[in-house]
DNA sequence: ATGAAAGCGCTAACAC
DNA sequence: GTGTTAGCGCTTTCAT
């Protein structure tokens, strides 16, 4: 076996527990002693083992990401890896690490929530996304085990959780805003999936600017789609191929914007000359579309480094009141947004 | 604190030893037993704490993974995420869990790398990228510690390390081979980082089949760039202002073609009209750029899938001879590629 | 087939 | 200031 505390101990002719409190630092040690003891841990090769201290302490020092399923292709968004790094850096910062979940479905997900929780192999959960109804959430809650959910809990009733979000109602409601005094009176909403809170948010706020503008909204503008690649495509067939079809158009995401992308250009559709776009998130390929996208800036690595922030404090003060923390965005003017020429009379 | 296997063995009245044989399913007890235990678990709610078996176990369960320092932009590539998923399927299904690493540079990793290891936080570790002169490959080699490596340890001497890769000369030098027999001479390499093996790789297949080919090889038509995204961009302006710019160009990585794409329809240069492009790795957005590229497919999804598996082989038989997994690759045909017209006579 | 008890490596309460 | 010792919750000999 390694090298532990009893062997430091012995090459310093200390007892164990004067090892231990050298570790943790503690003021009541002698300089001498830690001296001492300091000298042997770097001669032996001492390491602290991890599991015993985590046993030891009731404490693991981990944080546990909690990722939608990771079947489908939404897993693949850059999305994640910025909010990982995000939480990553401030995870660092306090020396706790990042335990990841690897279930596929939603259901092994929320066995493994359970696993992580009743194990203690966690000191604490972030939700990586927010779904509508979700298990895992109202688990979490009924526990009372610390957690912290990037976006936001769905049920009112669960008010006092702790989540970190963008106002992607107020998002969507200027962004359509920005949309209709550019002249665009047809504007599409391509959202993700509905089960996500997020595309909940972005739709009021469609509809919201909308109804103050006085325009009538059209059932056979408003798509969703599961799949945040192919489904971008699927929904400019269907928009397209109305007898008005939209001249702007919402889309939930940077990702299945590529994709409209690519589905306008394949139908000989210019961006922004025939229809304008604006989408969300902005990851760091986003910029790189023909044309560069206008694309509203949630500030991903925000979202993580707060969550884990907001986290960590409540793993050290469980008393702690719930937090809700709103992210700044903001909307980055590229290329894919047009003025729009006055309507025609209607044919 | 928690139900422990002590209140389980009150419950059923039997000894704590017993719930633990319950637990591993051990055939000497008897079924009767057996049940009573399982009964007096559901009812208490229990679950064994992690813990505690890692530590009785000298056994964790659960796998390192080590990403490159997460500072740079790199870090975003959609390349991790499908490792990861590779990975978390053939983790998940032996029921390993996935500790990340956080560090920012690579003395950070380093340090983590350590503290994985000497605090026996895991019990394996899969490196996700292998740079040249690795000091963690060095590291864990020299602790004969249980690792895999996604690409190939570039020193020589370490052949007896597990990993798993693409053969990424191979595919390079096919992949210019088909630029050549599509006519192109002035064939234009942008390679990532040199310090990642892969890149040597890329490059040196590149120069095989120019040399194959009899052309000349010059020094100005290859670039390497260590940001993934600007990196492509830069490349692009200081190739095409070559007084002989080139007709085609190979590109270390679908991000980075973006980029490339975007810096040529500035530049008002068509593509695959003025400029053939082929990349590498097919990414789940590589099919939404415009034009749709052409790359090679390196299969991401089973690099993980085979590193977590041969990790986990080496874990569970340390004496294992150490192996190394080709994962195959695929040229994908899309738009970004033509024929090249015959070359006229220098000027 | 089951129980008693030692031990995994560390911490912390209690002694002195 | 430092040592002694009893856990943390589980596994695993060794008895019976």
């Amino acid at each position: 076996m390694a090298i532990t505390i009893k062997d430091v101990a012995k090459r310093a002719n200390v007892a164990p527990s004067t090892v231990s409190r050298v570790i943790a630092n503690s003021p009541r040690i002698s300089q001498r002693t830690k001296e001492k003891v300091r000298e042997a841990m770097n001669e032996l090769g001492y390491h602290p083992n991890f599991n015993a201290r985590s046993l030891a302490n009731q404490s693991t020092k981990t944080i546990g990401l909690v990722m939608p399923n990771s079947a489908n292709k939404t897993f693949q968004n850059p999305f994640f890896p910025e909010v990982i790094r995000g939480i990553s850096t401030k995870a660092h910062m306090l020396e706790y690490g990042l335990y990841l979940s690897t279930g596929q479905t939603e259901e092994e997900i929320f066995e493994e929530v359970q696993h992580m929780v009743q194990g203690r192999r966690v000191d604490g959960i972030i939700l990586l996304y927010s779904r509508v109804n979700d298990k895992v959430i109202s688990y979490l809650y009924e526990q009372n085990f610390p957690f912290t959910v990037i976006g936001r809990p769905y049920d009112a009733r669960m008010s006092n959780i702790t989540y970190v979000n963008n106002d992607n109602f107020k998002a969507a409601k200027t962004v359509t805003e920005y949309l209709l005094l550019l002249g665009h009176e047809r504007i599409a909403f391509i959202g993700g999936n509905l089960d996500f809170v997020v595309t909940v948010d972005h739709m009021e706020g469609y509809e919201r600017a909308l109804k103050n503008a006085g325009i009538r909204l059209r059932d056979d503008y408003v798509v969703f789609h599961e799949e945040i690649q192919e489904g971008g495509q699927e929904a400019v067939i269907d928009l397209m191929s109305l007898k008005e079809p939209p001249t702007a158009m919402l889309v939930a995401d940077d990702m299945m914007t590529f994709g409209v992308l690519r589905m306008l250009s394949e139908m000989d559709m210019k961006v922004p000359d025939d229809v304008s776009i604006v989408s969300f998130n902005n990851v760091m390929i986003s910029e790189l579309s023909a044309p560069p996208m206008t694309t509203v800036d949630i500030n991903i690595y925000s979202l993580g480094y707060e969550a884990a922030t907001c986290l960590i404090e409540k793993i050290m003060h469980p008393a702690v009141t719930p937090k809700k923390v709103l992210i700044p965005h903001k909307l980055i003017k590229r290329q894919s947004c047009q003025r729009q020429a006055k309507k025609l009379a209607p044919q």
